[in-house]
DNA sequence: GTTTAGCACTCTAGCTTGAAGAGTGCTAAA
DNA sequence: TTTAGCACTCTTCAAGCTAGAGTGCTAAAC
């Protein structure tokens, strides 16, 4: 790939710019007019020829303007965008909110909320995924007896999340007993990883443990669940913002996407390939057929300096790209100091 | 409101029939050709005219077929609509899925489930509400103490309900303390509907219990959030399905309909005010503007023989009717029997 | 060598027109 | 009371046309 002189970056940018204002095929007169008043349209015409022999632009046709290519916004992301602060009143929106949040004390209630203020701000779809459980490691594992033939065991992990089940009791045990086992178990497992606690750990407890092996069966299929939770963490916000976007006034485009929108299990799985830090994925490189128009900016989010899991922002590949990864920056920021205060 | 005639009845119906599969204006040549190979299109013109004039048809323009009018739709399912049972394939669908979900223990996996079935199978868009928790009972409320600083408060109702949360303890409390300070108020408050603990009643506990205030205070934070946690309690399933109806390939009125679709409390409202049994509201019998348009069939699902939650399904108009009744009777009862193996 | 003006050419979006088709309402006859 | 006939209305669709935007190329200007 040749690199791209000054000038041609320069128009490339002001493209790029202008298509993701307006939606329209940008002409080399808009350029010359509005970003070049020094050049003529003639000249810019022969480079904007240049940009799409280059595979920075494209036309839809003959005679129509130049709209970016995948390739073109690849190289705006890495190498041209500038940084675009907040404005006062999306700064002042922010603080407000997550003053509010502070109020809330479950971490699901924080992260949902975070997915509207995401697609409020961006106006565009946001994506955040929940802690994921299997990422934490066990911290205690409790057994309250409810009657004689009943418990419950209570799952907390070292991130302060909270899983409950009820468990048949196989006999009446005393309260001796149940409490022996507990601290067997909890001696063995407590500080491990969720999603490392292998079979071949779990089989050896459930060798050690043979005579009280119904109990604590249902007790590791608790923590089976646990491991294997990857379903439907994922929430949505401002959904029905795709629908704005004028590359999806075509019925058949946003059914695709609106799918997709219901398959927990794909959009889990976007986000947990995220990388630390902001990433950007254009069209194609998500990988994903629905979201070859999409792009997707991601970042992930810590609780107790461990990322446990990813917000995100969906818009088309003509998104706001600088706006939107400095209120991801932002946002994943703020999540960071709120989840670290619980 | 006059009351039609035999003939006038199987005319409606008729047009209703052909309406809902076709989606196009129905004529007088279709109704006499289709389902009155017995009276010429002249004639069924003319009832079809006074159809109108009654109320109980439309028309788009002159020269156009006649389609149903809201008065029609609620005449057809009051009194025209034939019952259809459901093919064998869709009961065997039915019996299958729902085996499968025997296994499941979590009501909300089983909700969520449904959601998919109802939607799965009627090809529309379907909204459940999961049980709500101020509609059940107090069974139990325990504490559990992590270490000497936090506790565990667990909420157990009486419809199998736990919710829980962690509190910090204002001081170190002997364990005698904390477990006469439960059991007190279990005394007081086992049984009581979660809903109607009322503020005087709380406020009689507060002073009672005055020197373990702080204690006290947090405990009684989860109940009041229990109570008022309407929000978010509804799960949709098959959004994208709208899509699929003729009547929704214009943008605008899809993007109203995916917006309401984010507002939890707006949905879990319409679904609250469901009357045991199966109800249909048509059009603005739903009282929301975005359902002008859309048709709603609910019905409401028993947890040990007290109504805690609804299903429901979103369609046009111009809907299935009779089958969607079919299924949702089916479904509610299959739901039923499940939940009462809890 | 680079930039620019000029011009012919291309393509789309939007408008008009006309014909076909579906359906109605009315009238008069069966 | 029902039906046939007919004039009339309205929509839909394709075809044809125009205006406008934008290009690429060439030749002249800097």
């Amino acid at each position: 790939m040749t690199a791209l002189n000054e000038r041609k970056q320069q128009i490339l940018r002001a493209v790029i710019t202008d298509y993701i204002v307006t939606a329209e095929p940008v002409g080399s007169r808009t350029v010359s007019r509005r970003y070049h008043t020094d050049l003529s349209a003639a000249t810019i015409r022969n480079e904007m020829a240049d940009l799409e022999e280059l595979g920075y632009l494209t036309q839809p046709h003959t005679s129509a303007g130049r709209i970016p290519s995948q390739q073109g916004y690849r190289f705006y992301v890495d190498s041209l965008m500038d940084a675009m602060p907040l404005s006062a009143q999306e700064e002042k929106y922010l603080s407000h909110f997550y003053l509010q949040l502070q109020k809330m004390k479950e971490i699901d209630q924080i992260i949902q909320h975070t997915a509207k203020a995401l697609s409020m701000i961006t106006k565009y779809t946001s994506l955040v995924l929940g802690p994921q459980l299997r990422r934490s490691r066990l911290k205690q594992l409790r057994l309250v007896p409810l009657n004689e033939k009943r418990a419950l065991v209570v799952l907390i992990t070292d991130t302060g999340f909270i899983k409950n089940k009820i468990i048949e009791l196989p006999q009446a045990l005393s309260e001796n007993e149940l409490s022996g086992i507990m601290s067997y178990l909890n001696e063995q497992l407590a500080g491990k990883s969720i999603e490392l606690l292998s079979a071949a750990q779990l089989r050896k407890l459930r060798s050690e443990l043979c005579n009280k092996i119904d109990l604590l069966e249902q007790m590791l299929l608790l923590l089976d669940e646990s491991s294997s939770e990857s379903e439907s963490r994922v929430f949505l916000g401002g959904a029905s913002n795709i629908l704005n976007q004028p590359e999806f006034k075509d019925i058949e485009k946003v059914k695709h996407l609106l799918a997709l929108f219901e398959e927990g299990e794909r959009l889990s799985f976007m986000l947990e390939t995220t990388m630390a830090g902001v990433s950007i994925r254009i069209g194609t490189e998500n990988r994903i057929s629905e979201m070859n128009e999409c792009s997707l900016v991601t970042a992930t989010y810590m609780l107790h300096d461990r990322p446990v899991g990813a917000i995100g922002v969906l818009g088309p590949t003509r998104m706001e790209y600088a706006k939107v990864v400095t209120v991801i920056e932002k946002i994943s920021n703020k999540l960071n100091g709120l989840l670290d205060m619980l």
